[in-house]
Formats: C-alpha cells, structure tokens, sequence
DNA sequence: AATTGCATTGAGACTCGGTATCATCGCGCC
DNA sequence: GGCGCGATGATACCGAGTCTCAATGCAATT
C-alpha cells in the first residue's frame, strides 16, 4: 500500500537524489508490514542480490527517519527497529507477537504530558510513548493455546 | 540518600550473594544522580581502580534492573542509560541539558492507555513513557543565555 | 574454624549494530 | 554530452554487550 515510488517522490521533493540504491532501500522498507531491524533489511538486500552496500542501507535508513516516512522504535529487549509511519506526531501500539504496529494518536496524552510539566516544572519538549501488547489477530490466534 | 547498604541488603533479601564486586557496583550506583551508561560506571570503576571486570558491572547491572533498583532508559540518541528508581511502576522525565532524572506516578496515563486499548483492540501489557526536556534549575541556569 | 558446593568472577575473545574513510561512481543540471 | 558534487561501497574501525571457562570466594553446615 505505501508504494515505492510514493517513498521516491517524498525523497525527490526533499531535495534529495534519487538513486539506485535508496530506491531499492525504499523497495525494501514499502513491502514490510511490522517492524524491521537495520540488519533485516541488509539480510534482505543481500538475499535478494541487490548489490547494496551495508552502509548505504544505514545512510538511506536514516534519511527515511529524517524524513518521517521512518520512526524508531526501542523495543523492550533493548533492540532498536523501524516501522513505517505517517510523518505527523503520533504513537505506536507494537504486538509482540508478529511484530505488527498500529498507528495512535494522541489519545488524551497531552494532557497528561501538560500535568506532568506542570507538577514537575519541567519545561517539556520531547515524549515518546511505546505500547507493547498482543493484536487483536494474535489474540484470536492464541484462545484455543494461552500461553 | 540511596545508600550503598541499603542496595546491599536489597540484593541479600532477593536470595543472591552479597559479593565485593556487586557491594562496589551499589556503590557507584548510589553516589550518581542522573543518568549514567554502562560505561560511565566501567570508566569510574577503572578509575578508582576498583579492580571489577567490566562483564561482572554489566552482569550487577542486569541484577539491579531485575531488583527494581534500576531503569533502562533509551534517550533520544539512542543510548542506552540507567537511572536509579523505586521499584514501583511510573515513568522518567530526564532533563536534556544536565541529565537529572525525576520520577513520575502514572498523571492520568493509565486512562490513555485504557483508551488506545479499547480503541485498537490491542490486549496491552506494557507500555514506555519517556519525557525529555529541561528541569527547572537548568531553565533558570539559561535564562539569561537562551539557546 | 575447616569443608565444600555452587554461584560468581575476570580476562579475553567474540558478535553485532553502527560509523568513518576515501577513492570511485553516477545523478541531474547546464 | 560534460561536469560537479552528492552518493556509494568496500573496508576498517569502534563501542556496547555477550559468552566461555577456569579460578575464586560466599555462605551454609558441621
């Protein structure tokens, strides 16, 4: 759904050459569904012969996080991932069983943050809120064999 | 105000040995008051010529997140840092400018989250606020010197 | 206090994510 | 088509964290 060449005109309006390999990358990152380390997509590249070097992967990973088509996740175990997102303020519901991740929007979190600067009186300007959970599928999935 | 000792008796009531190295680690724990990485206290230990391999610090470390003693935080940059804590359930606010890190019940939060859950279907099991901006000492501290 | 089992330790090798270097390449403007 | 500069890739490098394994030492027990 996200198309390729969607990722490559946000890329071209941004001022930024378009290329052989930060298509492929943009290939790569429109056909995934949940989230992906760095190193799945270098797997990727590599399975698939794409001639790609590692430290292009990284450099187009982090063009596409500049531009917003890309958020970084922290999983609990540490791990750093990706996920695809739209390029507006928002937040990400990740199941931990099949690595799916759902868009939220504020949900009433300002509030809380507005709450939080003022009983602290921190001047806030920067939040980051994860949700890790089963999805609705995996839960369905998992009745018949709870963990 | 932690105390090494009350560490100490933290990790002999949990089961586990009261050994120099982990008594050293508590230590350098308790004397910190903001964030610190794993090898900020790896850097102090060799330091202080504290003789402690760094895998037995990275093992204390992993020990006191275990406890509750500490927090995994995941700062912007994508660092991992530690910050120390009660081990009840809240979130961080960490100032981006001196490090200090203050602890925070749940503000309305866990409304939020019952509203996301409702709303996506996901089943939610856990879940990460972070805040980041800056505390009221350094807001006072650039007053003069805005950024 | 000595014995002893087993958790813990330390040194170092290893893995892995990510970055820096630098000569070469190729996109896109003219 | 030519050209300048941004982008690339091979490779070396770095730093965080893990694993291994023999040696150590805590603490329970007598």
């Amino acid at each position: 759904m996200p198309t390729t060449s969607a990722l490559v005109t946000i890329i071209d309006r941004a001022g930024y050459r378009v290329t052989a390999p930060r298509r492929a990358v943009a290939g790569l990152v429109s056909g995934r569904t949940g989230h992906f380390t760095a190193a799945d997509l270098v797997a990727e590249a590599r399975a698939r012969r794409l001639g790609i070097g590692r430290a292009t992967i990284f450099r187009a990973l982090d063009l596409l996080l500049e531009l917003g088509i890309l958020e970084r996740l922290d999983l609990p175990s540490g791990e750093h991932a990706y996920v695809r997102c739209e390029p507006i303020h928002h937040h990400h519901v990740v199941c931990s069983s099949c690595g799916r991740a759902t868009e939220i929007d504020d949900a009433g979190l300002r509030a809380v943050v507005d709450t939080i600067a003022e009983r602290t009186g921190y001047e806030i300007d920067r939040h980051r809120l994860e949700l890790f959970g089963r999805c609705p599928d995996c839960r369905v999935a998992a009745e018949g064999a709870p963990s």
